[in-house]
DNA sequence: CACGATTATATGTCTAGACATTTAAGTCAA
DNA sequence: TTGACTTAAATGTCTAGACATATAATCGTG
């Protein structure tokens, strides 16, 4: 009953070493550059054996709270400064975990031969056909966003007799290739006349602008440019670490 | 040497099986909903204990790349396509980094007690002083950014004798401030005519707004308002899962 | 004092078991 | 058919060891 170590928790052992630990860091009792106790001494605390705290000190070591450095010992990292996790959900989605309507329109919808400017987009250097496809998204009948897509056709062939008058593109492509990678660049810039009318904003009003490069295994699958208007939309990014 | 298992590799053995699966499912050779080999069953394949694979699959499923169901076994999961890895760099190091000069100028800081606007904006309910600082940051003598900050001088007392006017109060607060939460929202504006000057932009300029709100084990410790020239900054986020 | 060799130590990985827990699937009766 | 009970299979956690490896600290030597 003397340690920190008693009561019947619920929850595993080692599960409750790492939320002492973080604890400790988080709350800036241990400070960076601080050394946490050597393996063998939770080990002695906790009762338990080293593969135990091994297991807790591992995944704090994989979440950059700690860094451990053989035979000098485990130290709290300096927080990073630099990497949030921004989440971008597929827009149908997030409208209606808004709980408003949501409101789609095909504006264009082209299938060619990729032009230089295409592969440029794609960052490819030869391309087959392509489809290039411009829509609108809306939210309680108030455009959202407009989209701007182009899609290859050569890694995804499908996508040339989807149907992307009644379901957006990046549904559809959300469904039907699975597990990609992405580089998404954010910018604000002035509507121009077609995106001004295309949201319902006046010329030169701020727009949020996403473009998303998403690729699978180096093979390049669309890019797309999403434009918002800039007071009604916002991105939320949240992380740990100073 | 009739599996894929030979090879005298340099990396350990639980790296190399969780590189194996995850090559799998980042081509898709495994897509979505697919069921991984049981442990066991991976225990047969690379002829090493349970303890082995299991490091492999825990790995994965805490990088959400699969998910572990008691009784049913292991499954790819679907990509998410809604959490990407945002850098946001201190403002300092960012402009460094680019290989360009750093200039910081101190526009103005005030010192006073927490009016309701600061409250709200800090979201506490009752707060004792706070230090308003407003600044500049410039990159080869253009100006790339101006920050509007807060600082609740109950969770950051020493932040009312440092010398803003010489380091920027981000720079200071990443080293007298360990280990904070914080979250981002990142929006569009026009330029009104403060920001516009301070810029060096025409009013009505699309701006890229990062609001960040930061605080350390339910201590609010700082807001800040940072605003670049729509046309001139980026933001870059990369993600892994669909 | 400077520098290279040695040693001690903390972490990294792994094993061959064990028991707990969850739950899919099968069984049986109403 | 449905619902309740049982069973078995897979993961979750843990142990008490082992050897490997990197490296901080020490010791010797020039």
């Amino acid at each position: 009953m003397s340690l920190a170590t008693d009561a019947a928790d619920k929850t595993t052992l080692y599960k409750r070493i790492r939320a002492d630990i973080e604890k400790r860091i988080l709350t800036g009792e241990w400070p960076p550059g601080h050394r946490i106790p050597f393996e063998h001494e939770l080990v002695a605390r906790y009762g338990c054996s080293r593969m135990t705290v091994n297991k807790a000190l591992s995944e704090l070591a994989q979440a950059d709270l700690i860094e451990r450095r053989r035979r000098a010992g485990s130290f709290v990292r300096r927080p990073q400064h630099l990497s949030a996790v921004l989440k971008i959900a597929d827009i149908r989605a997030e409208i209606i975990a808004l709980g408003r309507s949501y409101g789609y329109e095909l504006i264009g919808r082209k299938l060619r031969a990729a032009t230089a400017a295409d592969r440029d987009r794609l960052g490819v250097k030869k391309a087959g056909k392509v489809v290039a496809i411009t829509c609108r998204h809306s939210a309680d009948n108030v455009p959202f966003a407009v989209e701007d897509r182009l899609i290859d056709l050569s890694s995804v062939p499908n996508a040339a007799t989807a149907d992307f008058s009644r379901e957006p593109p990046g549904s559809w492509l959300l469904h039907h290739v699975p597990w990609t990678e992405a580089e998404h660049t954010i910018s604000a810039i002035a509507a121009d006349e077609r995106t001004a009318e295309a949201l319902d904003i006046a010329v030169g009003a701020p727009c949020l602008v996403i473009d998303r490069y998403t690729w699978r295994s180096a093979r390049t699958i669309t890019a797309v440019r999403l434009l918002y208007p800039g007071d009604s939309h916002r991105l939320v990014a949240r992380f740990k670490g100073g």
